[in-house]
DNA sequence: TATGAATGAGTCTTCATTCAT
DNA sequence: GATGAATGAAGACTCATTCAT
């Protein structure tokens, strides 16, 4: 006779029931995420929430942190893929109308990111495991980076751009998308009234802000 | 006829007695949010540190929260009193060369705020309190932007810069750095790494990115 | 399957485990306020008078404050059922020496529960959620009235007391035990000492102070 | 050179400085004494409602409790002073009107007094204290026995009332008198209520309950 | 393995009392 | 004597973690 499972996932079959409960979990804790600050929630919290019992977690986690740690790297994951959902492609419409569309994606996606990195701050330990988790692959706002730097070599290959140091231009991309979002958050801005700021950007950069001594000449 | 003054202070001479405990315990507590997170600070915390007991806290504050937003202003103040030191003046150097040096102290009052931000943002009813508190003056990253947008202008009009408008240019020119401190905190670069990409950013923003359509003819 | 039992209840058989420690904590509590007065208990007494640890209220009473006010209903309702225990029902014995008894089961009730209410009255939110707890019966000293004015009733009904309304007459029974009661507290007299002066308010009252200007004739 | 006094009394002159003070914490304390509980009056409020530093207190006092029991003791005996004026003496007016008056007297004090005296019951210690300062007098409920004792002897000695025992028919006024007060605290009831009840309650026990078997025949 | 009650260290805050000035 | 700031013990409550069942 195997071991009873969790009222909670019994429903679920086909699944390995060793690992369904523990993804059960992390799906619950990432919902939480949504709702509130990571310091915010206690294991307590998550096992209601689950369904389960306040004890399973230490069955699958070595701790809180851990289980934690493990939804936030789910949620960012989710975030970064929808915002690769979507962004338009080298050679397709206007360029301008394209680094647009990539600015407020960036908007986006630091609007959602930004709240559960600013609370996980406040928790050295848990930031450390965090960063070290999603360790290899581009972390933090960094993530959005590779997309971008695409988009932008594969323009100047068409010949819709000039020739520029790609990094630098991500960095003048992203950077005021990241400070947008950061308004959005502490400002309390609309994502209607940032959006509106996003086209005055992006034809700054595509002009440059020059200088009379002929720095293009 | 004076009441005794606490041993942590007796040694200040010259003081206002009555308020010479009270600046001790913001300082005390201002160094501590340097070397940890708000939410992470106790009241004993403080008290040890500032070599005083448990409850005279109360006696100057509220209550924790007040004496932490106290600390708070205080310690953001001081960051952007040293961002607003040393700034180029319009007409001064090379544009490129001042651009760099503004840049550059963007960096560092974000790598210098943004911990303490973020670490605030955990805790909402001290966010709260702390945007109150500086309340009149504009608050966050938006501190810098007073500042650049002036010399900005100021170049403008001696001619050594394009027309462009102003606002757009400014986050042009603070969301790489708030990229930049992010990086600091969260990806743990050093602040000559980070300088390094400075120059590259700037004259790539002087230059723009340019289009084939002829953007600016 | 189950979760350990509280060591202090461990030995408790027949019980149901979920509500055998709720039910412990009631006790203790009722027992300490036997002993003191309700502002002077701590939960950390009733937690080691319990045998238990300080945490283990909160698993089963919202506060302090909750598992006092069940302490508190439950005390009072066991001197009001051993006050209602062996009363002589109309027609029995002699009317005097009936008089006497419920008199003195007042005094009883009263030396009982008059601490406890005394207590009760410094802490203003205590005693509002105990009365609305108490809601529906009279609550205090009135508890008492009933009986006592069921019995008048009845003899007059039987005949063996004259005919004068019920309500001052209950008022001449009670009062008394009440001042008894109070002197056994504050006065710190024994109860053989106020018992003997029972009989001979019943016979007072029995009689009446009556006048010379003829009030009955 | 006389040392300085306390501000709060420097305007009174011709007392003894030393004793001036004292008895301004006593008032003091006295007047709070009326808003509030015991148990809610901390030394700093007394302090504060005198207008006088923290710490006079024990230039004054053993302590707190000291100040407390002394202001007690001045609000005690100012309740007794007023329920002893004004009361009819034997032969004037109908008895029937002076026990009711005697009676309402009785509510009053009791109303008065009770609130404090319930709170000081919370407070062992200082309820203990306050006994023994009032020790030699007869306290509590007891103060108010004598005048009405007297004034039964009185109406005896004219002819006005039967032979009884005076001090049963003294139970039989300040009984209910206790339970009407203590209404008033418990049940919120109004003052007018109350003393609604009380002729019926002086009528009955003139007259008596009575029995069909002939009591006084 | 799941359960969920028990644990107890740790948090902020209050306040009677002391004592240097 | 007066001042009033400093002291520090105590109190109610939270919550990650353990562990008997």
């Amino acid at each position: 006779m195997s071991p009873r499972r969790a009222r909670a996932v019994r429903s679920r079959v086909g699944d390995d029931p060793a690992t369904a409960l523990r993804e059960h979990l992390i799906d619950t804790a990432e919902k939480l995420l949504g709702d509130r600050q990571v310091a915010g929630i206690t294991t307590r919290d998550i096992a209601r929430a689950a369904g389960v019992s306040d004890g399973v977690l230490y069955n699958y986690f070595a701790g809180k942190h851990e289980l934690l740690v493990a939804a936030l790297v789910r949620r960012y994951a989710g975030s970064v893929e929808r915002f690769e959902a979507d962004l338009p492609a080298p050679g397709t419409g206007t360029v301008e109308d394209n680094l647009v569309a990539y600015a407020q994606a960036a908007v986006d996606l630091v609007a959602e990111t930004l709240p559960t990195a600013a609370g996980l701050m406040s928790e050295p330990s848990l930031l450390h495991r965090f960063v070290e988790a999603i360790h290899q692959q581009p972390y933090g706002p960094q993530r959005m980076y590779h997309p971008i730097a695409e988009y932008l070599a594969g323009e100047q290959r068409l010949g819709r751009l000039e020739e520029f140091d790609i990094d630098p231009a991500v960095h003048l991309i992203v950077g005021p998308a990241l400070v947008l979002g950061f308004s959005a958050i502490i400002g309390g801005r609309s994502r209607e009234d940032l959006t509106a700021e996003i086209p005055g950007i992006v034809r700054t950069l595509l002009t440059g802000l020059g200088t009379r001594q002929g720095l293009r000449a």
